[in-house]
DNA sequence: GTCGCACCTGCAACTCATTGCAATAAGGAC
DNA sequence: GTCCTTATTGCAATGAGTTGCAGGTGCGAC
């Protein structure tokens, strides 16, 4: 299974016109076996090396910025925290990110096209909706927030 | 003129139970000379370092960071380059910025509260408009990218 | 005016991420 | 299999931002 989906994406990468390389590799294998966790760029980086022995953090990012230029993975920021990396596969949708707890929740993309839409018509601006997370407060932590009760935990 | 709005902030400073330091006052000089544009950290240390001799940059962040939390400036991150602040006086507004030239573009609030609403409904989720721009390409940039041409200088 | 204490500041160290550059290796051509 | 070009890597240095802590200072109380 992850088996599966780590050859599609050696197949993207060689399609796209960059090398597979050793490092490169390793990363697609910890994306692989996360499926579409929200991965730091510290956890893909272990996971690497893990496989394969020393890898250069620059090294990591740079290969997870190229895959993300070709749509393999998507760079969110979830808020303050250190910056997400995500296997995208073919899913369509938008994030929302709660700034209390951490917990994201998909929005799918037809709920965001009207929006879109319009600030295209309005603006003539065409969004890139993957790139940041819309931030704010999910239902359960709003609601702790206004009958102050124990605060549901942190993922920070 | 922006002596008001000096005298502004130091009273919302006051009224919030926030000290008024050397520090904070040559911060806020400095964000009432500029309006309500984009300033950096650094752009505003310099500035603030110019007026009353050294600050310590982690006292500049410390002091945004409390200066946001009783509302008055707000922090964006304008895509990958570094967060920006500025003054919130009264307005109310999303920004826009293109990933390509970097120029923001406001939006009225008035035009994203249908969206807002939506996920308020359908998600439970409260959204914290402020916080993060939403990326694209503004209209010069994506017609440029369509027309293969000159492309627009980015401003990175 | 001066006292006191909680809030702030500056320092130093640290985390996360990016960049320039020389050396290395992927993979197409033969 | 070998060669060659050029993408990619690792290193080292840098930038942006945060944190813990010891000492300094604003400002309300007296």
């Amino acid at each position: 299974m992850t088996q599966l989906i780590e050859e599609t994406l050696h197949e993207r990468i060689r399609e796209a016109g960059l090398r597979l390389t050793l490092p490169r590799r390793a990363i697609c294998k910890v994306l692989a076996a996360n499926g579409e966790s929200f991965l730091t760029a510290a956890e893909i980086l272990a996971g690497a090396i893990a496989e394969v022995g020393h890898i250069d953090s620059s090294t990591a990012y740079r290969a997870l910025d190229d895959f993300a230029e070709i749509g393999l993975v998507h760079h969110v920021h979830l808020g303050n925290q250190p910056g997400k990396w995500h296997l995208t596969l073919d899913h369509d949708h938008q994030h929302l990110v709660c700034e209390t707890c951490g917990k994201p929740t998909q929005v799918p993309s037809s709920d965001v096209t009207a929006f879109f839409d319009l600030l295209k018509d309005q603006f003539g601006f065409t969004v890139n909706a993957h790139h940041f997370a819309i931030l704010g407060q999910c239902e359960t932590c709003s609601a702790a927030a206004t009958h102050p009760h124990h605060p549901t935990t942190p993922t920070s």
